[in-house]
DNA sequence: ATAATTACTTACATAAAGTAACTAACTTAC
DNA sequence: GTAAGTTAGTTACTTTATGTAAGTAATTAT
């Protein structure tokens, strides 16, 4: 009885952006590569979860995780042409949250 | 040693947008007001989830309920203005996932 | 030998989401 | 008038996701 039907690549799309973390760790690397660690305490996630999530942004091919054999060990994630083509839509939700979000809200 | 913090109302809008569920129910709501068991159907949220989310978007300011005493009762949801100024956002996604998803994902 | 550093992983606890049955309020069919 | 149907939920219970805190591997510094 559901007569328009949610277009399979929305949803997809949707569900990647959508999944806790993976909006804020896009953000947050749109300021050109970091590693794991400054990713962890900038945006407050857990190391186990940061983990998963950056694993799954490689397959989708959003991230890219590249290893200096330097010591201690430097690894930097970066976003590839994929990932930065997310820039319009992260912007967008920036300034909507300009606009519609109070400033005291913690 | 995080220079750049991310800003309070970016992380706020991200929490809204990225919860999920959330992102598809005002997607869906751009077609219109639709009933309970519409969106249910259409989306594929359980009814359980859908209540509570109707409930927080409610909160925010997003989603409008409208009563209407007929029989069965018509219970109508519907975006407020907030809710309808994530449109361009919600257009962009759909841009993005035209640009970058495959087609044949299910 | 001990401690420090980074990038993880592991085991366990808690929170969120899925499932399916149930309810309230009313109407229509039998 | 009793049973069945409708919508918009709720409730109890299960499964999945996330948080927490400790542990590991490789290497260097003290």
């Amino acid at each position: 009885m559901n007569k328009d039907l949610i277009c399979p690549r929305f949803e997809k799309a949707m569900n990647i952006i959508s999944q806790r973390w993976t909006g804020l760790i896009i953000y947050q690397l749109l300021n050109g590569p970091q590693r794991f660690s400054t990713i962890e305490s900038t945006i407050g996630i857990s190391g186990r979860v940061l983990s998963e999530r950056l694993k799954d942004l490689e397959l989708e091919g959003i991230v890219k995780r590249e290893v200096y054999p330097e010591t201690p060990v430097r690894i930097e994630y970066s976003l590839t042409e994929k990932g930065i083509s997310l820039e319009p839509l992260m912007k967008d939700i920036e300034i909507w949250s300009q606009t519609w979000i109070e400033k005291d809200i913690h």
